[in-house]
DNA sequence: TTCCTTGTTGGACGAACGTATAACAAGTGC
DNA sequence: GCACTTGTTATACGTTCGTCCAACAAGGAA
């Protein structure tokens, strides 16, 4: 009889995804000073030298969760929104409401991001990251309040506010759910934001 | 002659200060990652041991300098409304747009403050302060509404989106400074606020 | 001056870190 | 069934981490 295969190879893009996943879940957990090499090996169930062998440092792997983060959330939306059917008004409080609403407010989500946040001043590569998706998340923003016939001059402060309006909300109903009623967070985003865009028309 | 002093005595709660105000410096410069016990004794210019001898360990030094850095900015919100006189909508406006200028939106702050938060998932103390916090901050809030005129009914649900909205343009400032105009943030606010309180009384 | 208290130093210690690398073995092609 | 490629493991290395502690010395008391 032989003996069990001591590892399975993998796909290299299934690995790497793995590895990216792994990588999520232990800076979900432990936050950004507990998430190592070796942690997150153990998380992955493989050994530590993998991780150099497919992204050459940690930092790296770091860097590529951050952008699978992103795109996950960034889908998210787009589903919200697509489901919202063709009503322009209803596309634009779906893009809202979607971010207070499973799965993007989650904790364990909060918490990655968080961990990202804590290595842009030491690392630049994150940080632009981080300024390009926000340039991004706004912009189509302004489409939708452009298609829900927000005028022109106002566009851009109303895009910033709402835009600062759901980062607060979703900050702190993932840092501490116990203050929000079920789906308490989207409604109060869905009456500020009809208070917000009746100034603007 | 005499020998000059190897090192100065520093009264008990001078010197802690200075340890903290140490540590919120390293925090800012280098991230959570790079807040070490050697790194905050160099910059304060001591031995690494006495730091240990003041706060037993790094977490307890780390906790201490998350209340102070609370403290200077309730301080200086304060400060701000206290400056804006006795009109109660020139109060409001000013506690929300305190946090937009000068001291407080600043980035060397919020990388203190995201170095606190990143430390959440592994330590609940820190957690618990900021949940304190942030109940404070919004119970002040509340008290400011109602003295403008809001309806008991809407207290609950202005404050939270107002503290949201300051949150999340505080975060965006802070992050990418380039994306505003010198006080273009607090003017946005100001709009923002004014829209909101509007529909509430 | 001399003594005493205690703030302060500086190094020792084991653990955990990131990275590099040689040896191993799984799976494919022949 | 055999050889070859290469994904994977396990270990070693030097560094840095947090904590501890014995020795030192600054500054006030006697």
């Amino acid at each position: 009889m032989k003996p069990a295969p001591a590892f399975k190879r993998a796909e290299p893009d299934a690995r790497r995804a793995s590895l990216i996943a792994a990588c999520a879940r232990v800076l979900a957990r432990e936050g950004a000073a507990g998430t190592s090499v070796r942690a997150i090996a153990l998380e992955a169930g493989v050994s530590p030298g993998l991780i150099g062998h497919y992204f050459g440092s940690v930092d790296a792997l770091i860097a590529a969760s951050y952008a699978h983060v992103e795109a996950q959330v960034q889908a998210a939306i787009d589903a919200a929104v697509a489901a919202a059917g063709p009503d322009p008004r209803a596309r634009l409080e779906a893009y809202v409401t979607a971010s207070l609403l499973p799965p993007i407010a989650d904790s364990a989500l909060l918490a990655t991001w968080i961990a990202f946040w804590s290595l842009v001043p030491a690392n630049p590569a994150i940080a632009r990251q981080h300024d390009e998706q926000y340039a991004g998340f706004r912009q189509r923003l302004e489409q939708l309040l452009a298609q829900c016939g927000t005028s022109t001059a106002a566009l851009r402060p109303a895009a910033i506010a709402i835009t600062a309006l759901v980062d607060g909300l979703w900050l702190e109903l993932c840092l501490s759910p116990q203050t929000f009623a079920e789906g308490e967070a989207a409604e109060i985003a869905r009456r500020a934001l009809a208070a917000l865009i009746s100034t603007d028309r």
